[in-house]
DNA sequence: CTGTTAGCGCCTTCAC
DNA sequence: GTGAAGGCGCTAACAG
């Protein structure tokens, strides 16, 4: 392992002024700059970022957690955030704390003792006693910033889709199809953020339309995964409730949704429309092509980062939360109610 | 921030005392390590790791390079190795690839500044000109281990599924059921491994049952997506080449080809049986379940971190690839031939 | 058992 | 412009 001492030797300079020279510091003569550099490539040499993390007490690696990686949402959003940070040559460590919330605390902790710069948060979903976690990296100075969804009771910095905004579209063209009796699948407790965000703007579409609210049945989900969409349908079909449409809290439970649909032999959407939330890569898979909401996790995770360094570099601003504009997909597992 | 200093004023005790204490060395006193125990805590003291890496040279973090986050197979594989990294205190940091081979080599050479213990590749599949990162990390004896492929050319520590024995079971089983005529979409060049082994098992299967593997049609596709698997279809159908059935190389690439045969009007499996290779959770998701070759990432990532960790502690291994066992998973995408 | 000393590799004043 | 000195926070001998 060769060090910055063994360059400055072999070039015959400090080690001072081999440092100098290899962060272009411009104090130094353009010669031994040129000197140094050449030394450094011959040997080899690769500076050891733990060392320099230590002098300059700045790391250059933020930290993800994220709650789960195998649903290629969330890995949409890991690959762009790699992508935005290493152009600003930060390095991320990713934790994944599969809705756990003993696990996001360790998470945190171990990201507080590797020094991170910042960390960017995609909060676990369930209702939280406390928020030592969060405490911890304010007491520590380090910046964080909620990704994709915030946490109720916890102001703070967040970038997130308007899902309020996205439900709303959604409801309101399904209304206007003339559908009235909407099942919606939500997440395992209605009060938690991507549950809640999403109900009012259902709500809001059935207030402007003068309908009645509590018709709809809202039907909460242990996971918000293929697996529960699929049994809820089946669940809530069998026991007689057959609705016009079936909104879900995202597309993989639509798509699960749907799977369920064409067991029990039914038509989409002649016999029931479907939607679902998110526009994954796979809502066209199905041979039924989903109608959804576009979240852009481009923008999500570009507003993140941009938002996160901001802060490192110590710009001071108000916590709160920025939205990011959702899109309606209209496709073709929504259509005008029939009978 | 606190440090173990400000602890070790408050306990009373030296700074190297404190440190014993804090790492559970037997040599201190219960009573001493008591205290500082409890004057760590009570000042909420957390240890900066980025210190003691450069005491003990040696990081605990490991780093991890994948191709592809929004492909649920990779997300699966991160979400393992994750977890069993962490069950052995280790951290890890990860960078995806795409495929880009100066991405890759910068990655690693960012993973040699963070000092990291070992790596984990996932090598990107292009023919390479060369191996100088590989050299940089045996030059720095950073151990490192490819997972899931290797790299033709570059013998090294490697985990990953036997593909040609899946292979080699799905084609057995294809001819089994009367198919003669088979269609198989691989990567974009057709002697990096990852299609090389595949195309090996089919070749097997072929000459094992006496028949012409020269009947094959082997499609070439640019990306392993699918849209690919779409598109290829598309092209090969409409030029007037019709298979009994399609193999993918991966499941993504099935699906894309099953959306593709149903716009072309024709009946799965009837018409022609579709096969994949992954067995991803999606795979169910379309109305006509795909077969296809299970490859346990569970397993794969277990022995990968196993086998990196054993290097990090210095057992002298011999290079050489691990197979994990595949599994044929037959469902209904598949059938007999019937003209 | 505990304290002293000496680094790990790099960066940053501050003189020269 | 360049070198000497000190320090980032922690650990690893070695004494005592």
């Amino acid at each position: 392992m060769i060090t910055l001492k063994d360059v400055a030797i072999k070039a015959g300079v400090s080690e001072a002024t081999a440092s100098l020279a290899m962060n272009n510091k411009k104090t130094v003569n353009a010669e031994t700059r040129k000197k140094v550099l050449e030394v450094a490539a011959a040997m080899g040499y690769i500076p050891n970022s733990i060392a320099r993390g230590l002098a300059r007490s700045k790391t250059n690696t933020i930290g993800l957690i994220v709650t789960d990686v195998q649903n290629p949402y969330f890995g949409g959003i890991i690959g762009y955030i790699d992508e935005y940070l290493r152009l600003e040559q930060y390095n991320f460590i990713l934790s994944v704390s599969n809705d756990d919330l003993l696990k996001e605390s360790q998470i945190i902790e171990s990201f507080i003792r590797q020094r991170v710069d910042g960390v960017i948060i995609i909060p676990a979903q369930s209702p939280r006693a406390d928020f030592l976690s969060f405490n911890q990296l304010d007491l520590n100075k380090i910046p964080y910033v909620f990704s994709t969804t915030y946490d109720e009771g916890w102001e703070s910095h967040a970038v997130m889709t308007d899902l309020t905004k996205g439900s709303y579209l959604l409801t309101k063209y399904l209304l206007g199809l003339g559908h009235r009796s909407i099942m919606v699948l939500v997440s395992s407790n209605r009060t938690v953020s991507i549950s809640k965000l999403r109900l009012d703007g259902c709500m809001r579409a059935y207030d402007e339309a003068g309908l009645a609210w509590d018709t709809v049945n809202i039907v909460e989900c242990r996971k918000n995964d293929f697996n529960s969409g699929y049994k809820a349908v089946m669940n809530e079909l069998s026991n007689g409730n057959k609705p016009d449409a079936i909104m879900a809290i995202n597309d993989i439970m639509a798509l699960g949704a749907m799977k369920a649909l064409k067991e029990l032999n039914l038509k989409i959407p002649e016999d029931i429309s479907v939607a679902g939330y998110d526009d994954l890569i796979f809502s066209s898979i199905s041979d039924i092509s989903l109608t959804t909401v576009r979240q852009d996790i481009a923008e999500i995770s570009h507003e993140t980062v941009q938002l996160l360094l901001d802060r490192i570099k110590g710009k001071d601003l108000i916590p709160r939360t920025r939205f990011v504009q959702p899109e309606l997909i209209i496709r073709h597992s929504t259509g005008v109610r029939t009978e």
